[in-house]
DNA sequence: AGCCAGGGTCTGC
DNA sequence: GCAGACCATGGC
């Protein structure tokens, strides 16, 4: 059983538009894991919370700190008003038809070294092995919680390590480029808490200055380690979308909301991939 | 068995 | 500025 029942909770009532399963499988984050009992138990800084969600009240176990209900409010994004962003979305029928598929998704807030690191480790590479590399980080160089629990490890500790320390990860061609994070962000050469002040293009630059981070992973730093809900991180699959159902690209309206839209619509056609089968654009994958 | 994955860098035009 | 090779590894 996930959670003790004496347990005392954290609970929001009556929550709009929001999904705990689709947020939390939408491939926005790699390290919360589903429970037999449709749970979900994850990490959030150094503490281990788990979930549920029954009907429109979500439950929070776990969390200790003294602004716990602050905090979980803010990861999971709770006091936005997605139903009115929806309503602006929905004016295009591609984005309506992704919101109707999964409209509980909330983009998360997440630690922002965690979210960097995360994603340099998501490159060219699928989302179950990205789960797996950083379940060994966390295991290997995170500070231990509790059972099987850890913390993501700071840039700090990783700072101090070889890509040779990091080869039973089996990361590959990623260690180099997690230590150059690990090193910049350690010795104040990238500050991260700058980013959350300066211009979507400032804070771009400012991050791909670190050996390996391209444009993409800059997009999904900022998207889901600082709440940038204006960047669109174009993945192969989102590249795919939009080539097939964007040709003339986004819709004006959609611009602020833009990394929300693309959520949206990254989950629809990962799991609806037959929507992107378009004679004019014929994909490649059979 | 072979293509693909929430890409980025480096080289050569 | 742009195309193509290359990078590690394992999911499917």
């Amino acid at each position: 059983m996930a959670v003790g029942l004496k347990e005392k909770g954290i609970t929001f009532y009556d929550v709009k538009d929001f999904n705990l399963e689709q947020t939390l499988t939408c491939g926005q984050c790699f390290r919360w894991k589903p429970n037999a009992d449709g749970s979900f138990t994850g990490v959030i800084g150094t503490e281990v919370i788990t979930a549920v969600q029954i009907g429109n009240a979500v439950m929070f176990y776990g969390a200790k700190a003294e602004n716990a209900r602050e905090m979980l409010s803010e990861y999971f994004d709770l006091e936005r008003d997605y139903g009115a962003i929806k309503k602006i979305l929905s004016q295009n029928d591609v984005f309506r038809e992704a919101i109707t598929y999964a409209p509980g998704i909330h983009i998360l807030k997440q630690d922002p070294w965690e979210t960097v690191c995360s994603f340099i480790i998501s490159q060219n590479n699928n989302i179950k092995r990205i789960m797996g590399i950083i379940d060994r980080l966390c295991e290997s160089y995170g500070q231990h919680i509790e059972g099987e629990h850890y913390c993501f490890p700071t840039a700090q500790t990783l700072s101090w390590l070889t890509v040779e320390n990091l080869q039973p990860l089996k990361c590959g061609f990623r260690a180099k480029y997690i230590l150059d994070a690990a090193r910049r962000v350690a010795n104040g050469q990238l500050i991260l808490n700058e980013l959350y002040d300066d211009t979507l293009d400032i804070a771009r630059e400012k991050l791909m200055k670190v050996y390996g981070i391209g444009n993409k992973v800059a997009d999904c730093s900022l998207l889901f380690g600082f709440n940038r809900l204006e960047c669109f991180p174009q993945d192969v699959w989102i590249k795919r979308a939009v080539a097939a159902l964007f040709p003339q690209g986004l819709p004006e309206y959609v611009l602020p909301y833009a990394g929300i839209a693309q959520q949206y619509l990254f989950h629809y056609v990962r799991m609806q991939p037959q929507v992107l089968e378009d004679s004019a654009n014929p994909p490649k994958t059979k």
